[in-house]
RNA sequence: CGGGCUGUAGCGCAGUUUGGUAGCGCACCGCGUUUGGGUCGCGGGGGCCGCCGGUUCAAAUCCGGCCAGCCCGACCA
């Protein structure tokens, strides 16, 4: 590379997030349009979010199944809202095994279709419900305008469809997944999300309500990480999921569909990134630590080995660890090539500390400068060091989020505020009003937050009476 | 999909105006040197100049088409 770093995020946002995702080798450009190969330092982040979302599906009692890739183009065009949502992004195959096809294929771009179809021929009696499936799969969007992460042509995610005797159930299991992605993002993530529904022209397509988590990126956009959504019997009616219930009626399923995807990761880093480049929190960071010898001759010698030590004492403390011996690299680049890569907790060890028995440690951020800690108790301490960072880069994130939140109570204050964060306004639920406001500031509602206040008001644009009982959150969004 | 810009070594770029067989920095390989914040020297290797076609004795350079990327917009669970 001929430049050292990437372009300041405070320069170039844009920029920014498209020299880092490169140069972190996190991904790779894939060979066809809006495509990315996952490099293995980007794919073990999503790794470490998949273990634990998915053990929360299991321990809620999901099944994971694979449904295929392929789907019937008749089965995608039952449902009307659905089709009309996503006709302009799908990929269709026509031609296979050297023939045109009697019925074209689409590859799924989400499979609410396919799952339905398999929901009916399983469902029989109220017995068999609910009927709790997830799949983690890849999906094919057209998308006209790619970017890393956040909207390829092809990713990776979860899917859960669910289907349940009445909407009370359904209704559970919709807020059941919407809980589990913000604790996801929190946890794990460290992105202080805010949970809510979406307004009726964000919902997804053939849904009866969709909920979101939503989080603030550091250019003060939003980010919607994870959606889910009652789809009443939308879905029930055109693939005919039914099931006879306690007295003998047959009466349709109410299903719901939830979806986690790569673009999580886009979140995380546009959340704790800066000019340095990226900022991992540890718990989904896959080297937490790096240990950086430093030395030559005997002294390389003596390092090394006492870094072998320290690696292995980390390892079986829980910690991910590597050891950065590259015998060409002066230390000086070491460290800013992992500082540019997010690695939450560096550790040098030189002759002057092994003489002294410290190790040197450098957090990513968060502090100034450097500390040593005794060589012998460094393995006992790290996983609280690690502990402490993950919680203050949360702490950081929901800092930033409230500092770029503000209300807004008339037109005049909206451009700008929605120029660098978010606004809480009331708004009267007119879509024609949200076009209006889309077409001037590119600010669209992104959530009706869960917590947010019972109030009332007018509607900051056209002054009509406000919608949904309490402000709703306005940002630009990715 | 509309408007603008850009495709030359792994990365960043010059060369294109005025056609004459391709260059710089970094990276890479070898030897030496250096090692606590992006060492230094010497010697090397690497190119269908995005792709296809046209004009010409001759094309990275001129013309046409296509493909890809970036920015803005529209679209977008």
């Amino acid at each position: 590379m001929s430049r050292e770093g990437v372009t300041p995020q405070s320069e170039d946002f844009s920029a920014w997030y498209n020299e880092l995702v490169i140069q972190a080798e996190l991904v790779d450009r894939g060979p066809v349009r809006g495509t990315m190969v996952i490099r293995p330092y980007g794919y073990r982040m999503w790794e470490l979010l998949q273990a634990d979302l998915d053990g929360r599906i299991k321990e809620a009692g999901h099944g994971n199944a694979c449904f295929p890739m392929f789907i019937p183009e008749s089965y995608f065009k039952r449902e009307a809202e659905h089709v009309e949502g996503f006709s302009p992004e799908l990929a269709v195959v026509t031609v296979a095994g050297g023939k045109e096809l009697e019925e074209p294929l689409v590859v799924r771009p989400t499979s609410e279709t396919v799952i339905g179809e398999y929901m009916a021929k399983w469902i029989e009696s109220h017995r068999d419900l609910p009927l709790l499936l997830n799949q983690w799969a890849n999906v094919v969007r057209w998308e006209l305008r790619p970017r890393m992460f956040l909207r390829t042509t092809e990713f990776l995610w979860q899917e859960g469809h669910t289907a349940h005797a009445d909407e009370e159930d359904a209704m559970r299991e919709t807020m059941w997944a919407l809980g589990a992605y913000a604790g996801l993002a929190r946890e794990l993530a460290a992105i202080p999300v805010i949970e809510g529904e979406k307004t009726p022209s964000e919902r997804f397509a053939g849904a009866e309500r969709t909920y979101t988590i939503e989080g603030m990126m550091r250019d003060g956009r939003a980010l919607q990480s994870g959606t889910s959504h009652y789809l009443g019997t939308n879905f029930a009616k055109v693939f005919d999921i039914t099931y006879q219930d306690e007295d003998g009626k047959l009466v349709h399923a109410h299903t719901t569909s939830w979806g986690m995807s790569t673009r999580m990761l886009g979140g995380v880093i546009m959340t704790h990134g800066d000019d340095k480049g990226l900022v991992l929190p540890p718990r989904i960071a896959p080297y937490q630590v790096v240990i950086v010898p430093i030395g030559r001759d005997e002294a390389a010698e003596r390092t090394a080995a006492a870094a072998r030590d320290l690696a292995g004492e980390l390892k079986r403390a829980g910690v991910r660890v590597h050891v950065d011996d590259r015998s060409q690299l002066r230390p000086g680049y070491k460290f800013n090539e992992w500082e540019l890569r997010g690695v939450p907790v560096r550790l040098e060890i030189g002759p002057r500390d092994l003489d002294g028995g410290v190790v040197t440690l450098a957090r990513r951020l968060g502090d100034q400068g450097k500390e040593q800690i005794p060589l012998d108790r460094a393995a006992e301490l790290m996983p609280g060091i690690l502990d402490d960072f993950q919680a203050f880069l949360y702490t950081r994130a929901e800092r930033f989020r409230d500092e770029h939140t503000a209300d807004v109570e008339s037109w005049d204050a909206f451009p700008d505020q929605v120029s660098q964060g978010w606004a809480r306004v009331f708004h009267c639920g007119r879509t024609d009003c949200e076009d209006a406001i889309k077409a001037d500031t590119a600010a669209t509602p992104r959530v009706i937050p869960s917590d947010a206040p019972e109030e009332h008001g007018v509607c900051f644009r056209c002054g009509e009476p406000s919608a949904y009982g309490k402000r709703i959150l306005y940002a630009r969004s990715y």
